[in-house]
RNA sequence: GCCCCCGUAGCUCAAUGGAUAGAGCAGUAGCCUUCUAAGCUAUUGGUUGUGGGUUCGAAUCCCGCCGGGGGCGCCA
């Protein structure tokens, strides 16, 4: 945020080395230094004199070990910086130069940035750069579980920050909504549920439900298996009777995905079906096979494309891809290709994200390559965002199939019921509508943060305890804080005060406390964290931030009067709440987490 | 057999190659005439799985080993 100075107190630092004779540097690195109570940059020297070892061969054998030589030089380039501008103090420790800005100075300059950008604080300029993120790949007819609910969180969020730091982004999904899983649907509802419809708010339990039965039925009478098999064939001659009901049915899958989009915070701008995929698919196989990237092994074998032959790799590495099956039906491969392509198409991307779980990522890379060797320059720019799975107490992976579900819509139900206990407990004199509104914003933002506050790379297990656990590093606790900024603001306003905003000129008349301090530190942090969750794909930076202010707030808090101030200290102080409420609320927002105004 | 991921406090997890490895939970002892106690204070807790290597400096990068999980020609 102060880059002007930062590069002032750069170019001194490097006339001082080229002064003294020393290598260059590329840059300087400066880092933020790790003690509380005062605020700074730091960079260190080590790298330099570790440099300057090794280019002047040691001869008499007691040159200074280089810790001290960094501490020579780092004192040496303290002592030309008197008189910089922007900085206080400024001390040579240890081999690092640390360099304290004017607290005030920069507090009010951190603030007033707040405060002008409001609630697109922390958001960067467009990069001119498109990107699609495909996230939600669940299957109609079927049900919809906590295993779902991972990709969907860190799809969405990965949405929100890319937006946020600059990028274009489209937000798309690919529902399964052909396939075995759907004739067995069709079979069941034909044969026992003709007539019937969902019950409009629990609408895709009853999907799953009637799936369930489905697969029941048929592994209770295997005979059943050839009337499947018929239903099946007349979907393939696309017979109007069998159409018609699938293109019902599977609406009410969509809406009852939707209800749960909704609850989540989950919007999408295009919905790419499987079913549109397949014929093109296949075409495109085709065309592979032509052109000898593919090769037709039918009716013994399937369509492959051997990947590491064309790649004239010894090692096996990319192996074999299976594009379409000995009996000419698609697969999985045959429709991603196609995708891929087709996406493109319809929007010229810079980037093409894909939300899958880790289990796909050998198949991803077999993807991705087939298309660099169909010659699409923009293969490379294709991303696997691989996160783990959610598995159960006891690396128990959730299967339908075991009854080991956690539905998705009971999650969401027990979350709020429990919310909505605390709320009642601890805020009676709430209406009925904002006690709901505030737990629901609890139980949803707890969900959520829980799964984006852990590496993408580490397994989650849920349990009820630890997803419904509202306390300590938590969603609740940073909205807790945004409320109490906000019931500060509210109650200055009541008081009938102007809620003075504006730069507060006196920046002489006292000093700031070491929790404003801090406070002010990771507020001006925000735009960066945002930059680099959104390089890194990790939302994880952002829930760490989110928690971190929200401590800092709640520090101030208890050590910083506001209401009972000094007036200009009170103002100041104002103004802190005010930029802490958009830095606390935005980094929610692009989570997905909503900030309650009272809780 | 080959490939990928993980291993940090009793538990769940953090930590751009950088200064004294930090939080939460659980435990113990306190704090509501105060801007909301969904909070705060104090306190306990570590050979960062293990052995080498690179580096001025390694939880972080490289190699080996141990333990756990996942993937590898017609599942999705």
């Amino acid at each position: 945020m102060f880059e002007r100075e930062q590069q002032a107190a750069e170019t001194r630092i490097r006339a001082y080395l080229a002064g003294e004779g020393l290598p260059d540097l590329d840059g300087i690195q400066w880092n933020p230094i790790p003690f509380n109570g005062e605020w700074g940059i730091s960079t260190s020297f080590f790298q330099l004199a570790a440099q300057e070892a090794r280019q002047t061969p040691d001869l008499s054998g007691k040159r200074t070990p280089v810790p001290q030589r960094a501490q020579e030089i780092a004192e040496g380039a303290a002592k030309t910086l008197t008189a910089l501008p922007g900085f206080g103090r400024i001390e040579a420790i240890r081999g690092y130069l640390n360099l304290y800005f004017s607290p005030l100075v920069y507090a009010h300059q951190v603030i007033s940035t707040v405060l002008e950008g409001g609630s697109s604080y922390g958001c960067g300029a467009s990069k001119h750069q498109r990107v699609m993120v495909e996230y939600s790949q669940p299957n109609t007819h079927k049900a919809f579980h906590v295993g779902h609910l991972r990709n969907m969180i860190l799809g969405s969020a990965i949405c929100n920050i890319l937006e946020c730091a600059g990028y274009e982004v489209i937000r798309s999904t690919y529902p399964g909504d052909i396939g075995l899983h759907v004739i067995k649907w069709l079979w069941n509802y034909m044969n026992f549920h003709a007539g019937e419809t969902p019950p409009p708010d629990d609408i895709t339990r009853w999907m799953g439900d009637l799936y369930a039965e489905a697969d029941r039925r048929l592994s209770q009478n295997p005979d059943l298996e050839s009337e499947v098999r018929n239903l099946f064939a007349r979907w393939d001659r696309r017979d109007p009777e069998v159409v018609e009901l699938w293109v019902k049915s599977r609406q009410w899958s969509l809406d009852g995905f939707e209800q749960m989009y909704r609850q989540l915070g989950v919007r999408f701008d295009r919905v790419y079906f499987e079913s549109e995929v397949e014929d093109h698919g296949k075409t495109l196989v085709d065309d592979l096979i032509g052109r000898g990237i593919a090769v037709d092994e039918r009716p013994e074998g399937p369509v492959i494309v051997r990947l590491d032959d064309l790649l004239g790799l010894e090692k096996e590495k990319y192996r074999v891809l299976v594009v379409l099956r000995s009996d000419g039906t698609s697969l999985y491969a045959t429709k991603d290709l196609y995708l891929a392509i087709l996406k493109n198409q319809d929007y010229a991307l810079d980037r093409s994200i894909y939300v899958i779980d880790v289990r796909q990522a050998f198949y991803m890379q077999q993807i991705f390559k087939t298309l660099e060797i169909m010659g699409y320059p923009w293969a490379k720019d294709c991303y696997h965002l691989a996160y783990e799975i959610v598995n159960l107490p006891g690396n128990v992976v959730i299967s339908s199939r075991d009854g080991t579900v956690v539905l998705l819509e009971d999650l969401i139900r027990e979350a709020t019921r429990r919310a909505m206990q605390i709320v009642e407990e601890k805020n009676p004199e709430l209406t009925n509508a904002q006690k709901e509104e505030v737990s629901h914003a609890v139980a949803l933002g707890a969900l959520r943060y829980t799964m984006l506050a852990r590496d993408n790379t580490k397994t989650v297990t849920f349990d009820w305890e630890s997803a419904l656990d509202f306390n300590g590093q938590a969603a609740p606790y940073v909205q807790y804080a945004h409320v109490r900024a906000c019931s500060i603001l509210r109650r200055l306003e009541a008081e009938g005060e102007q809620l003075e905003l504006s730069e507060n000129l006196s920046p002489e008349g006292f000093s700031l406390h070491p929790t404003e301090i801090q406070l002010v530190d990771l507020i001006s942090r925000l735009p960066g964290e945002i930059q680099r969750a959104a390089a890194e794909f990790k939302p994880l930076h952002l829930t760490n931030l989110a928690y971190e202010l929200a401590r800092a707030f709640t520090d101030f808090y208890n050590a910083c009067p506001v209401l009972k101030a000094e007036p200009e200290v009170r103002t100041f102080r104002t103004r802190l709440v005010a930029a802490t409420r958009y830095a606390l609320a935005n980094s929610l927002k692009v989570l997905g987490i909503h900030a309650p105004e009272y809780m």
